[in-house]
DNA sequence: ATGAAAGCGCTAACAT
DNA sequence: ATGTTAGCGCTTTCAT
């Protein structure tokens, strides 16, 4: 090994001047085709791969994009975040862009971090999870023009954000049956956002990827309808949560389209399985004044609360007295690990194509609109995706045992 | 924003050469402490960033340490390497190194991205999960003599790797007991290999971190001995995967310590719940010539396996006759979400302890041995940690309902 | 202890 | 379509 291998070594194994090798890597169509070849092959023949560090100097790119990773139990983590960790590394590789992982606690340190990103490593931009309204961090890169796409929607910018859980009523999905990778972009008129000005609302109009929760939950309920239940209960998170209402409300728009009176059906309560299983206890015992007992299947907000409602269940099922009780049906989100282990059916992200998602609509950023291609990655024919900033990906409904 | 702060932005401003600062960065010591404050002052005020580009030009090391993820399901995965690349990329940070993430699926395709890492973004070391023997990875990169460490031990070179399941018999673990945070490297003489020569076994010397999992799997059994069970039976994996073999040894000699026959008391079974249950059934129900019923209590190698063996336990409880048996206790491995939604004992592995270690390790060899301090960052007074290249860590045992 | 000079490998701007 | 020039920001000699 005499050496690095430069663009100088193969410019004159090419026989040619070191901008033509540039030229065939950075601008192939400047290049005629003979001579690009012949560069080509040399490259080839001698193992030759551009130095980042030196693109980097010249153009202040560094082809790096960079994610949080945050302490177990924060937020997006566990499987899930594993899952959609490995989809942006595996979409951003095709595009020559590479992911670094940070960690910060709080948004103030996290804005700490991109100083130090920005500043030392030219991070070329941010993929952030676990956006809150009044996120500072938003604002933060977006008044320094720093791109990054959010995976969660930005729900300041848009008050009325249920394109997914609104008309059209979800179908049945089980396992078996494909979902369209990239259709779940709703085609609401909201969407096409193109032709508005960069900068709406004090830089709130970013590019983001997010999963349609409402459709989700409402996919479930409609399911636990269609099986003969009426009385379809829910347990969520306290109210607060953005995407904790979005997940109430594809509940609570199946049980309305179905006429089914909500009152007494739902219990708010924490995101833990102990939680969930009080909650399912409270429910299910519930008589109310007319005599009409408590749910018979419970669509939760999590797995979480999901397992402790099953033990609820169960437990009710089995009732004092040896009266086997019709079967409690209950189904949870995220379809975690859990989930599959206890055979719970479950609302499952598109977790690689939300990642697939993030990537394409950064690059797009980044790039400036040439590689539109990456949108198409998964071939599913939607030739329109170009200028599209946001993406509402709808999950899947997961059939087990428990719905 | 008047154009970028370099060094001589902060040269000019602390009224010292371009080179000065260079010192105050890289080799405080060759400055007097006057002028290193001034132009430390002067980096603070201008916000001044080194430029990886150009110091990673210059050196040729670019900082970044690189870690595979794999697809979902793919050998340590989940919450698992959720929680060790939070891990890493914490204990990184502070020594100035930034986690990068790559896929590949095969050693083959794992070896040619290495190529690519290298080439390119001048990578200057790698962590190295779900090794196994006959790795084509740790050969290539050894050979290339590309710095790395790998989460889990090199069964190939240590033929006999027992130094926790050995001697010293693991005592009583609760999750209120705390665990010293770098005190499980073994102090066994076998451990102390500084003095040996580079590279022994074509290569196969590299450092590694690893969790004791025959030490885990002991402490769960002499859990279940001093409970007052004799009986403890084991469901692991197919005997020819090493870690499977080294969580059956801790078993094993547990119940050989205690007089305890083995025999009749395991199944070897695929990593999967129904195989679990399929197995815990089969041991349960098993009653030999002697009359000698089956175990009373199930250690298992694998959280699924030990889910599976909690549900084959609770039906076997509630025995057709409605005699309850009095409960199988199950104790599983890995602590997952899983284990901690039901309530399985099950043995955790230190993580952030082993990519602290990992991180420790692979600095070393890139710095070259300075940054010893490093190790000590948990502050257990460990002051001798220097030249240790292998580090064993005590899992422990965290106990919830099920043992 | 501090300063001056050189050059890492690349690409943008400007020739040809 | 191809070649020439310059310089990105840093650190490593070497000199003072």
């Amino acid at each position: 090994m005499a050496g690095r291998v430069t663009i100088a070594t193969v410019a004159h194994h090419a026989r040619v001047s070191r901008q033509t090798v540039s030229n065939v890597i950075n601008a192939p169509q400047l290049v005629r085709p003979e001579t690009r070849e012949r560069v080509r092959a040399a490259i080839e023949v001698l193992g030759y791969r551009v130095s980042q560090a030196a693109r980097q100097m010249r153009t202040g790119r560094s082809r790096l994009i960079a994610v949080r990773i945050g302490p177990a139990g924060d937020g997006i983590n566990g499987s899930v975040l594993d899952r959609f960790l490995h989809g942006l590394t595996e979409a951003a590789a095709p595009a020559g862009y590479r992911v670094v992982l940070y960690t910060a606690t709080g948004d103030d340190a996290e804005i700490a971090a991109y100083e130090e990103l920005l500043g030392a490593h030219d991070l070329d931009g941010f993929v952030l999870t676990g956006t809150h309204p009044g996120d500072a961090r938003t604002d933060w890169l977006a008044r320094r023009g720093v791109p990054f796409v959010t995976f969660g929607r930005n729900w300041e910018a848009q008050p009325e954000p249920v394109f997914g859980g609104g008309e059209h009523s979800p179908t049945q999905h089980s396992k078996a049956q494909p979902e369209p990778a990239f259709g779940g972009g709703e085609h609401s008129p909201t969407l096409n956002r193109e032709a508005q000005p960069e900068a709406v609302l004090g830089g709130g109009e970013h590019p983001w990827v997010d999963v349609d929760g409402a459709w989700g939950t409402r996919a479930a309920t409609e399911r636990l309808l269609a099986a003969g239940h009426r009385r379809v209960g829910f347990i969520g998170w306290p109210p607060g949560s953005a995407v904790g209402e979005d997940r109430r409300e594809g509940w609570a728009a199946a049980l309305r389209a179905a006429g089914v009176d909500l009152s007494g059906l739902e219990r708010r309560v924490d995101d833990r399985v102990a939680e969930g299983e009080r909650a399912a206890v409270d429910l299910l015992g519930t008589v109310d004044l007319l005599g009409t007992a408590g749910p018979s299947a419970l669509v939760c907000a999590s797995d979480s609360l999901a397992l402790g409602a099953l033990r609820a269940a169960t437990a009710h099922g089995t009732a004092p007295g040896g009266i086997a009780s019709p079967r409690i049906a209950v189904i949870g989100f995220d379809d975690t690990p859990v989930a599959q282990a206890v055979g719970l059916t479950s609302v499952s992200q598109p977790l690689t194509e939300a990642a697939a998602g993030c990537v394409a609509l950064l690059i797009r950023l980044l790039d400036g609109g040439d590689h539109d291609g990456d949108l198409d990655r998964e071939g599913e024919g939607e030739g329109d995706s170009g200028g599209r900033r946001h993406l509402l990906l709808r999950p899947r409904l997961v059939v087990r045992d428990s719905g």
